[in-house]
DNA sequence: TCAAAAGTGTTTTAATTACACCCATGC
DNA sequence: GCATGGGTGTAATTAAAACACTTTTGA
């Protein structure tokens, strides 16, 4: 499985610029951390962008799904198997490769920084979390609009669905909650009103277990189910 | 162009079946007709699926983008250039097609049937709109799926947006539109509430035309603009 | 003991829903 | 002239927004 793994991120990160038209999954990754909604970029070792900072992504083999695709894209790049992944939107541009033309589909996917240790691999300069609101000014291809996009579905979906993946950690209080939603949006919550509405959502439980280290003491607590 | 057209076509619909794997733009192409949402689908004369209704679609160029492929297929259908389109999703199941993959990027465009009228192409053997909640029961591939999706994704954008295409006339009253929003949130609306909140969006000018032909005589209404 | 963060309700405002009568027109 | 659909406003309910003090804990 591991060898398996390797052969697909060299086909991601190793050969570009050299592949047939190809149909890629390329990954908005977020994560909560520190405070901030971040988002996962890689720089590659070669190509015309390997200076630039990329999404994550790969090549859509003949036997898989995209989302098949997407989720090996993960596996190799945090070993998790089943992250919840949204698809997001189609990118056909004709020019949008340099050599070849690529079609890409993104996706995005949530995930809490500290439970996925990032490797370097070989094909990787470097790999790096971004805060969403301080990103770098060399993004390659079309990746910025690729990641605004991805960021304007999971805002919209937050304010219906309060699906926030593993962005927080198994138990969190609402004031580490209330943290991440204002990262998302972009903006200060009131601390009353949030809390009362998540609560009478019901989809949370109070532990009744305090975090230490905090002033205040606050109570922590975890999803329902 | 019009040879372009057909040759266009004849690759949508002639030769199904037979391509090498191939990224298409399907179309649910909604339309407003006596007071109900109707989709367009068609039955090809040959490939596996002739016997099925089918959305309308077509094979992306290698110097086309899948909106301009998209665009291409109404053009083909409807002969209309500058519909405004909205990408739903990709769909890439590897047994979606019977003979080669195919992968499918799905739109939906919002037009007034009574303005374009269909051609019955060679390639087809039927052409019809069909009421959204009677739908046939054999649709062909995945298309039902699309449908749905697209539906969907109409229905949360009627919500937030109010583009509604050209599903109505150049003039209509508060009535059709009320009728229009029904058919595709399908339920009832308060009369009252829906004119008061439509109205005070400032989005209509009331032309101060009355509409003939209808007891009470109503006022005709345009999108201002 | 004091600074920092947690916890907690009420009031005000805005948005949504429910509801009924008279008027205009076509037949 | 009468049946059908068009036009209109207000009250009730619900949801969202604004707002301040006390308690707990770490340093």
């Amino acid at each position: 499985m591991k060898i398996v793994e390797n052969k697909y991120l060299e086909s991601i990160q190793v050969q570009p610029d050299s592949y047939e038209s190809s149909i890629t999954a390329d990954i908005c990754l977020f994560g909560f951390k520190k405070g901030h909604l971040r988002i996962l970029l890689v720089k590659r070792t070669v190509g015309k962008y390997k200076n630039s900072w990329l999404l994550p992504g790969g090549i859509m083999d003949d036997n898989e799904t995209i989302d098949e695709c997407a989720h090996k894209v993960l596996r190799c790049l945090i070993g998790v198997e089943n992250v919840h992944i949204s698809q997001v939107k189609a990118y056909t541009n004709i020019k949008r490769h340099p050599v070849k033309r690529v079609i890409t589909i993104s996706f995005y996917a949530l995930i809490k920084p500290e439970n996925h240790p990032i490797e370097q691999k070989m094909n990787v300069t470097q790999i790096k979390w971004f805060r969403l609101n301080e990103l770098p000014n060399n993004i390659g291809f079309d990746h910025l609009e690729i990641i605004i996009d991805a960021h304007n579905l999971l805002k919209l979906n937050l304010k219906s669905n309060l699906i926030f993946g593993e962005l927080l950690p198994e138990t969190f209080t609402l004031n580490e909650m209330q943290s991440l939603y204002e990262s998302i949006l972009n903006k200060k919550l009131d601390r009353r009103n949030f809390r009362k509405k998540i609560l009478q959502m019901n989809l949370l439980e109070n532990t009744g277990i305090i975090k230490k280290g905090i002033k205040g003491g606050p109570y922590l607590f975890r999803k329902i189910k």
